[in-house]
DNA sequence: CGCGTTTACGTCGTTCGTAACGATA
DNA sequence: TATCGTTACGAACGACGTAAACGCG
């Protein structure tokens, strides 16, 4: 068994058993990957893939186990690599970084292009994804962290820590009667409006949606889209009323009539989520700070190492946060 | 970064940083270790070892923290050579537990010996250690196994299934005075006496010492040894009281009287320590089914793959426990 | 016939052990 | 001077890439 081995077997699983596409991946031939494969598989006795002709057609239920074992092992490689480069002092690097489009877009421009400034080398790989695969993503070991938001507890994977809180805001065109005198909207009065949120208000545990059905509500969605700009762009042309992160109004949308949500639904967590056991380089405490100022990097360090969460200081507000994001500019 | 490069690092380290003796225990020849060992240093950029002159004086700070993810990439990679010969029915190998004397003299015999005659072929190897290396042992990947003992809680490290429960018992020479009337012996009587036990029952929290510290005594112990055998030979030769395991006592001790200490001192339980997420071999669940035979086999194994602890099954007493060490025999 | 895998083969790099050398106590 | 680590060298092995053959849709 060698690294070598372990690294080829964990590119062909993740490149959906494909030998060829998982050479280029490497950078490596293809019969190099083939014979590393069945020379493992030989050494262990067993199929790790099951053969369909002479193609890889599934993964064998033993060959599962040593996956998951493989990942661990690179990642531990990893890690290795990582407190040799962060100890002599490597500015270059990649941050790979999964998250929904909404973070991407509107809270970690600031802290990246901070990043940026302070670590020039290093370069950020930002993977968009939805809701639901942001932690497999991290788990599978394709990203270095997550940024994603919940409701209430923390993402069941992972390190989590909390970055900044936010709320919903209602979005309609100037001149829509919604909320004009002052009045505050209700669940009922949106209920009875044509909405337009994110595909994941579909999904039957969102936040959202549960707002909505503890008042014996049902919503209609008119639109779902993955995108805020698009939310916005279709708020625009008259299609519903917005229902978005407060992190997606800009100063520019001034066609747009924003209002508060902070009585309708549950306030949201937006957390960072590292993998357990990891090493992190520099830069990656860096955009750390950038990103939740109020951490403490030595609490996170310990707290990656495996100490208990213990107590984190309190989780700022999205618009409390903003000129903290940017401590170099003072 | 090869896996050889790290078994080298990590044989070198075991062996207190003597390349030679490493060599000789991973066969390998001391040139190729010491190579080996630079390769590595060069490829990560600092030295693993402080070095005096020549020789290797002490492991870097940086050091330490390879050495702990080394360990874990080789025990991970264990783990799939297990899951391998489990899987082609294997039924070579070797178990290694790391026990204090007591539990390899009087309670492990009859587990093993049944392991024994299921998997001939399965060489078994007993690492007496003084109770405080037992965890080390297992931690440091040089067993796979721990049986230990506590007072209370279940040890700190690992995962810890627990075997059966015990007390301490009073020995004394047939003819001596103690408890001759029918009357159990107090702590404080105890107390006016000399005492013969274990070396672990000098620490300040040995559960003896903080027994009789409870009731405001100073117990007078005239000696200790690490080895029951030890304590029963010289309560033979009226050097003082024995207060030990009940499993140390056999029937053929005639000699001896045997008081028990259930009022005196706190229930004991025998734990078996695992390393959390380590892969076992059919023969390692086999021991623990013989040993422990009142935990489930799939419990075990779920637990160790990283599920909540869940309800063990009620402990057994010691004396209650025999019978079912031996189904085979029945 | 294109795609993907395996087989065959020559080259190159690496590892290993032996032997000689060097430093240290 | 005995012990332990490093350097030097030659042999053997293993890994890699190129090229060709094979199977399948």
């Amino acid at each position: 068994m060698t690294l070598t081995q372990l690294r080829y077997l964990v590119a062909i699983a993740d490149s959906g058993l494909n030998i060829t596409l998982a050479a280029e991946r490497v950078h490596a031939t293809q019969p190099g990957l083939s014979k590393r494969l069945r020379q493992l598989e030989d050494e262990l006795g067993f199929q790790l893939f099951a053969r369909k002709g002479k193609s890889l057609d599934a993964v064998t239920h033993a060959g599962q186990h040593v996956l998951e074992r493989a990942r661990i092992i690179l990642a531990e490689a990893a890690n290795i690599r990582a407190i040799a480069a962060n100890l002599r002092n490597e500015t270059r690097g990649e941050l790979r970084i999964a998250t929904t489009h909404t973070q991407a877009r509107f809270a970690l421009p600031a802290a990246i292009g901070a990043l940026n400034r302070r670590y020039p080398q290093v370069s950020v790989h930002l993977q968009p994804c939805r809701d639901g695969e942001v932690l497999a993503q991290l788990e599978a070991g394709h990203v270095d962290l997550a940024v994603i938001s919940t409701a209430g507890a923390p993402p069941p994977a992972g390190i989590a820590l909390p970055a900044y809180r936010w709320q919903r805001v209602i979005v309609a065109p100037q001149g829509h009667p919604l909320g004009e005198h002052g009045q505050p909207p209700t669940l009922a009065g949106l209920a009875a409006l044509p909405l337009v949120s994110y595909d994941s208000s579909l999904k039957p545990d969102s936040s959202l949606r549960r707002a909505f059905e503890a008042a014996g509500l049902q919503p209609q969605i008119a639109m779902t889209a993955g995108d805020a700009d698009l939310i916005k762009t279709y708020v625009r042309t008259g299609l519903g009323i917005g229902v978005l992160a407060e992190m997606a109004m800009l100063d520019s949308d001034t066609d747009l009539r924003t209002l508060p949500t902070g009585h309708l639904f549950p306030q949201c967590t937006t957390w960072i989520v590292l993998r357990r056991e990891s090493v992190l380089r520099e830069y990656v405490l860096e955009f750390i700070a950038q990103f939740a100022p109020q951490l403490d990097r030595r609490d996170v360090v310990r707290t990656l190492a495996g100490a208990a969460p213990g107590e984190w200081p309190a989780v700022p507000h999205w618009h409390d946060r903003l000129p903290a994001a940017l401590p170099d500019a003072a």
